[in-house]
DNA sequence: CATATTTATTTCAGTCGGTAAAATATTTAG
DNA sequence: CTAAATATTTTACCGACTGAAATAAATATG
């Protein structure tokens, strides 16, 4: 009857108690334990509990800070909790496609070192691709004086189809199989648990631990990066659709049998503001054929250029008609657009935001509020981290027995 | 503590579980106990106690019909649990331009009886509005020789922008006021307790329960009347967004700076499918200046007028990218095309199937099905008896006390 | 300073929902 | 008729949570 998947592991009541109390910590910061029970609308004496277990099992601690009481300041002292960052280290890669990534965090999510590496081969083989993140892990650790014994756990982003409640690659653009079971490959090369997820994914999860999500429920991640990938926070969990993959943001239709898409369909967002799409704009008609980067074509425009203005503009309009899609269909509390250190003032621009808003169904309620996020280029291994901390905690929780004091 | 709102309830674990093994029951039609357990991944004996609450409460009864039992025929023989159809009646109201439709159901689903009445006003305040709605019930009751203390519940349908956890229209074509709280009226109007919803997520909620969608967790709902609307059930529950709205698939954007909407936008699907849409295209011309209704345009193309033919055919293509977007961005298990009597062949042909094939990402999973629901033209006021059914199926398990044998 | 008051946390004795195992019921096979 | 098989009910118990009381730790007040 227990029926505990591979990397998703289905709790039991306890602890998912112990689970919300330690999430209610994490997006706090620090909280005493009066005000968990309140926001979780428990009893204070199921806190106390709860945050036994945790102390004892050394992923909290209480801190000395002084917090100060609802009211007055009479009574006893509030005594606040915070995660404890020493207790575990995680790790968080991006296999792109000529670098894998590789950050190392502790529990609260704060860089301990990171690392770069450049790949030989865009794709590799699923034992190719294990024993190179091996090696990275080794060198990352190194780094800092440890093994990848000191690993809690591993997370892995990729691009592409990915069921990662199974740990199970669909397709990738960084794997050469397709329909992988990454397990029994983890299980012999790495020394701790690993979870392989949609890099999209990962970027929400980092923004919902630790980004602007934090506390939100529902939400949605637009991810700019050479394309466009969404990643979608409904009440306070991921949705990954029936398939398990992530949602596909770059290929929705934003033009009858417009543009050609690099997925061989017509009209696809992406094929409007991915970069292959703009370079290819630019240097279809021979205008500029020396364009490689984005960021060439924001320097021309720059220097007045009218094509690499206009380029930028249409790439602005559909992407604003794709995100007031989005709000029109999930009239989510917020939307955030997350981009690594690349060049994508054209997508958030004023103009663009005023096109969003004029494509969106009017309600009384104010829109949704729109951020924008510059992240370092570290952003997705970040989020693997963000992701491989959650997913260790699940671990750690349920490695609780039922004991008390 | 106790935080229950007006027409929407929390429940508290136990009746959680009452209300889990009645949805079981009515989603199986009729199924045993230990099946019941089954299904659920709960012991008999929780079973036991829930079915036998339910039964005292008039819910639910045993009926005779031989069940096969698991393997052999040895054993003791399962004894068959079904709904009490008789225990009590739900009406559904759908209030729509010139018409309001009323249908009258008991707790299986079966319809009653059902009646029709013109509208003077397309739009009432909401005190005119109720008191229509009490009329319309009376009359229904009456066809049966029954009056309205009779009815269990009253389930309001409404397009426009609805709060249904509160009773709260924010906007509604039905309605001359905007931002109206219904409970004070409904309290003071109507004997017994009522729902209002958008008229989309009823349909959805209908399929639910008693149509194409039963039994499935994640699906989405396309309604076509004289526009296209959404309803979206993830989780085996209607996702109503962050304001408590339909989501606005009609006016998710198919063309940059397209065709002009009603809603003051361009490039709508609905500026593209809607009935007013095709009409202006077949008239805005001199083309054709009868054209009152979808259907004669059908008419028209079915003897061979070209101009209604790409009329449609392009309506056609612009539904069928808004769909594959859909199938893109939710990759549900399944895709419910639901329309009253209405012409939309159009909208469901081979070719509009096959360009919302070609719209989504390959994936190795197969495409979610699309299936077409013809309904009848009381679609709208059934799926407003569904969600009743199940409004009033909450109240009434939350009425039985921690009553045992 | 001693005491009352206030607020936070912990302890303790239930309560409640659910379950395993035993008991019971009802059938067929032999 | 007896044994075996399967379904349901009963019973004894478990475990998570809670309310209330107890305890802890501060401030206000005379």
């Amino acid at each position: 009857m227990l029926k505990s998947k591979a990397s998703v592991v289905s709790l039991d009541q306890r602890n998912a108690t112990r689970l919300r109390v330690l999430e209610q910590i994490r997006s706090q910061g620090s909280v005493s334990r009066i005000d968990i029970a309140s926001a979780l609308e428990t009893s204070p004496a199921t806190i106390t509990s709860a945050t036994a277990d945790l102390i004892s099992a050394g992923l909290i601690k209480e801190i000395e800070g002084e917090a100060q009481s609802k009211s007055g300041k009479r009574g006893r002292p509030r005594v606040l909790l915070q995660l404890d960052g020493q207790s575990f280290l995680v790790a968080g890669l991006k296999v792109a496609r000529q670098m894998i990534s590789v950050i190392l965090v502790d529990f609260e999510g704060n860089e301990v070192t990171s690392h770069k590496a450049q790949l030989e081969d865009a794709r590799m083989s699923p034992a190719n691709l294990i024993s190179t993140i091996r090696l990275a892990l080794e060198d990352t650790c190194q780094q800092v004086g440890l093994s990848i014994e000191h690993l809690a756990g591993i997370s892995i982003g990729l691009a592409g189809q990915i069921d990662a409640a199974r740990n199970f690659v669909h397709w990738s653009s960084s794997v050469t199989e397709r329909n992988i079971d990454f397990n029994p490959l983890i299980a012999k090369e790495l020394p701790c648990p690993a979870f392989v997820e949609n890099d999209a994914n990962l970027v929400a999860k980092a923004e919902q631990l630790f980004g602007l999500g934090k506390g939100l429920k529902n939400f949605l991640v637009v991810t700019i990066e050479h394309g466009v990938g969404l990643g979608i926070v409904l009440d306070g969990r991921l949705y990954r659709g029936k398939r398990g993959c992530g949602a596909e943001f770059g290929h929705t239709k934003v033009q009858l049998d417009g543009a050609l898409c690099q997925c061989g369909q017509r009209g696809c967002l992406e094929a409007y503001v991915g970069d292959y799409a703009l370079i290819r704009e630019m240097t279809v008609t021979g205008h500029a054929d020396d364009m490689q980067t984005v960021s060439d074509i924001h320097t021309r425009a720059n220097s007045g250029d009218d094509r690499a203005t206009s380029v930028l503009a249409r790439a602005g309009q559909m992407f604003g008609l794709g995100v007031s899609n989005l709000i029109n269909l999930f009239d989510p509390q917020c939307i955030i657009v997350s981009g690594a250190q690349m060049s994508f003032e054209h997508l958030c621009s004023a103009e663009v935001m005023t096109r969003i808003q004029n494509g969106v169904v009017n309600v009384d309620a104010p829109l949704p509020e729109i951020k924008v996020h510059h992240w370092g280029d570290l952003m997705w291994a970040k989020g693997a981290a963000a992701y491989g901390i959650e997913q260790v905690s699940i671990l750690k929780v349920k490695g609780l027995a039922a004991n008390a004091s």
